[in-house]
DNA sequence: CATGAATGAGGATTCATTCAT
DNA sequence: TATGAATGAATCCTCATTCAT
């Protein structure tokens, strides 16, 4: 089957290309900010032309959702919270701010910096998360606890704040370190 | 002293002049992102003319820093942690939250949608506000718990992490609330 | 009245330099083409900064449509055709023609070398010109030519075809003298 | 001889793709002007690569001179005036017109709308274009007109102009139709 | 001090052309 | 020959900043 090899193999570069922008793509942003990064810049870091970027990306802001895509683990989380209803809720929490913790820890942190200040002030980009990663995810959180509240394994509070609370508090942790604490800076790893 | 009271109201008039300028700067700043944001566009709001603005800031940048001027209380701050150390930890903790609440829950949050952008990205103003603003604070908070914990009315644990868990939790429900969270706009005035 | 004054003063400052820039824009255009022709050759050739052109003018095409209401005649053109019915037929002709003539002949035929280009070839600028210009010039003169044949004094053919005939012949002309016909740049002022 | 028919198809082969080529060409190039056309639209529109174009024509700017030379029947003009001088000229003007029109009229007037904006702001095809086609045209028609006027079968006056009416009142009847008058678009076939 | 026209450096984007496969 | 990814020069336009009035 020729053609079904050279489309995969097609398809293998073309994703292997546009992973290798936006590599390029994050570092820089993460050092200089979106909009002081010029696309002369990624491409540089990135080893190829100016052009070649937009045969692989529109425009400027379609790095950023590319980048932004990489955050969604949407699919990957409905997983976490299907699975393992029988452990006690505490380890259940446990384990799963660890798994969380250990990915946006090493590798994440540079897209939050990314991520954040535009997700913030860009409404469109704003309104396209919410939808697509926030709005999912605290749905499926807030089934989970409801679930765990019925069979009374949970105190029931307002389940739409509880569900906020422990995000809220990493996220907010990942700010100030973003914003150069040292004292996270140094702990870091012993946070969870 | 014909001089002096001039000299006065000078000085008024430049501090308003000053005040109507960051008002509109942050207004425009919030709704479209600082590097968005044309100098016109604030002028405008401001209702003067381009280059009046530059007779009263430096430069763009200088009214990012104006702005995050404002975000500084660490002089009140202070008072608040060397007043009433009598009154028993959680309560004090308590009112400390509330008050800080109603101070940015009201007027603030723009004020944080215009700085955490540009303070993750932009290295120079980040350090300018970890040393003037957050060093101290977190410093005052430490001395403030070790000194709790000395009297034994608190258990002791680490106490970095720990003077950085209450004001995480609080900007990770700021950064949600400004990507457009439903249930935190709707409960927002329930959080503390 | 001052503000009179120096609104109707703003106003003669304005238009000239727009008129000046038309200028350096007809000339370039007319050298080079349209898209050969860049705004910074533009702008040298009114002596300007690149930037000032947009102070007066939108964006590239809007050189284009300025230059093109300088073909406008419409409103004026309306007023020949009302006067002098009295005159015969042949007379009249004659001498519109020979204003049209000395108008075009001496200052408007580069006005023509950038218009036709873009007009052939750009549909938007075509149903622009065709409505504001072409159609009610056009229709003034279909009427006058009723007029002429209610009265008797001329023969009637297709009105539609007849009234294209001689703009169409000035047309032709004009188009091969723009194509450097050496007949026609001799003998150019014999033409009528 | 196989190499000598290898050759001939090859050159058929060759002439086919370029003709092709040109084809797409013409089409996009009337619908979006010259400038506005990009080879990828030309090459999709041919249903071929865009490199493979290169193979048939140096550039773009070749593409345009194979479009004009389809504009060139010089070769077969000059069989048309020497033929039939026996005729009477009203005849033969009108026998020539109406060939030379359904010529135009049919197939060709996209050709115009290609050729006439270049032609009238690039000098290089200009030249090219008055040199090959437009002088020896004119330059036979002259002689043709002589010859009659010599035999005293037709009024002698500026034989140049004479010559240059009616292809003028031709041409500037197509450039109104191009402007999308509407008329002419009805009476197109009437014109004659 | 206020104004706003002028400036021109800077940057995103396009696209003709090349060339390795 | 055909392909189409890569190239990078070229250009339109924006906008912070200046300065004469």
């Amino acid at each position: 089957m020729p053609r079904t090899d050279n489309d995969a193999l097609q398809e293998t570069l073309i994703a292997a290309r546009r992973q290798q922008i936006l590599d390029a793509a994050t570092k820089v942003f993460a050092a200089k900010g979106f909009h002081r990064t010029t696309i002369r810049e990624i491409a540089q870091e990135a080893g190829i032309a100016d052009g070649t970027i937009y045969n692989y990306f529109a425009n400027k802001d379609a790095l950023l959702l590319g980048i932004l895509d990489r955050l969604n683990e949407t699919g990957e989380r409905e997983a976490h919270f299907t699975q393992p209803t029988a452990l006690d809720p505490e380890h259940f929490l446990r384990g799963y701010l660890q798994h969380r913790w250990e990915r946006f820890a090493s590798t994440g942190i540079d897209l939050f910096r990314v991520a954040i200040p535009e997700l913030l002030v860009n409404p469109d980009l704003r309104a396209h998360y919410q939808q697509e990663v926030l709005a999912p995810t605290f749905a499926l959180a807030e089934t989970y606890l409801q679930g765990l509240a019925e069979e009374g394994r949970m105190e029931t509070g307002d389940p739409c704040l509880a569900t906020r609370a422990i995000p809220a508090l990493i996220l907010g942790l990942i700010v100030l370190r973003l914003l150069d604490d040292p004292c996270l800076e140094t702990h870091w790893n012993e946070v969870p």
